[in-house]
DNA sequence: TGTTTTTTGCATATCAATTGCAATTGCGTA
DNA sequence: TACGCAATTGCAATTGATATGCAAAAAACA
């Protein structure tokens, strides 16, 4: 459930946040800094709880987690289970951390597969997408903790 | 996009109600009947279009959709959108008809691949669900209309 | 058919997501 | 460094899907 992370300082987020045209505020930097050190995507609620201290209102943080994936420094996915969950993106690349993940449809936790190959052998007739290799995959299913 | 489906009688469905316990009721064999027509999993918003003319209540729908699922007869997944969607789910086996889809990001369109075999070579500490081939999986990207 | 229990339909409540807007802040420029 | 404008924030209010309470209606079974 861990993952070395991506960890960047303030300068260098500013200079990101920057570089997409938008202005560089505590808000985001927050929200960047915290998503850098979180090892899985997270959900909307997960970030605005962690921050709750710095006294952000949800709404900005909520505009901000938009604003940033269209930007494209972030990505938003739902893994199934009807949650929004955001996640850094790999700098210049714009590329997402491109591995699949698996996501508990009991208690919601999210496991990164970084080493995980998918092959999928398709009928002739499927998306050009899925026989071309662009795609994402994700899996759902129960974890070892709520299976015990 | 289309799907040989499963096209139960009334009886058969009214048998199918009743075999989970549940009363056979106007609304319930109407959802029943339109998921067994529909080639792909559809969202609580069509099925109560779709069934608009017959007048019943959504909230009615929504708990049936709800009632039917616990009682294993639908499934219900989000397919990476963010969108609910229910799909009859296969006879006695109580399987659901157990192939993957797709959807496209963009216009929302669900694919089902019904031959597709998924192949997932995943590192050692990985969920047991996975390496048991105990999961579901889900495609999204952007379908051939949508590419174009 | 009568009795019991489930289900429906309508109204209303929730709660996350989203928007409007005035006050504030970032940042290019003078 | 100070100024001015557009972007952004915080708060309040709205939306929209989902969910609940409850009396009336319908299903099951004797």
């Amino acid at each position: 459930m861990s993952n070395a992370e991506i960890a960047l300082s303030v300068a260098e987020i500013r200079a990101r946040i920057r570089a997409t045209g938008l202005r560089s505020t505590g808000p985001r930097i927050a929200v960047l800094r915290h998503l850098g050190k979180s090892a899985t995507p997270i959900s909307h609620a997960e970030i605005a709880d962690a921050l709750e201290p710095a006294g952000f209102d949800r709404a900005t943080l909520y505009r901000n987690l938009i604003d940033l994936t269209d930007a494209g420094l972030l990505s938003r996915t739902d893994h199934g289970d009807h949650v929004w969950r955001y996640e850094l993106r790999d700098g210049r690349s714009g590329a997402v951390g491109k591995h699949p993940h698996f996501t508990c449809i009991d208690c919601g936790d999210v496991a990164c597969l970084p080493g995980a190959s998918v092959e999928i052998s398709v009928p002739r007739r499927s998306p050009r997408a899925l026989r071309k290799r662009r795609f994402e995959v994700q899996f759902t299913g129960v974890c070892d903790r709520c299976v015990a």
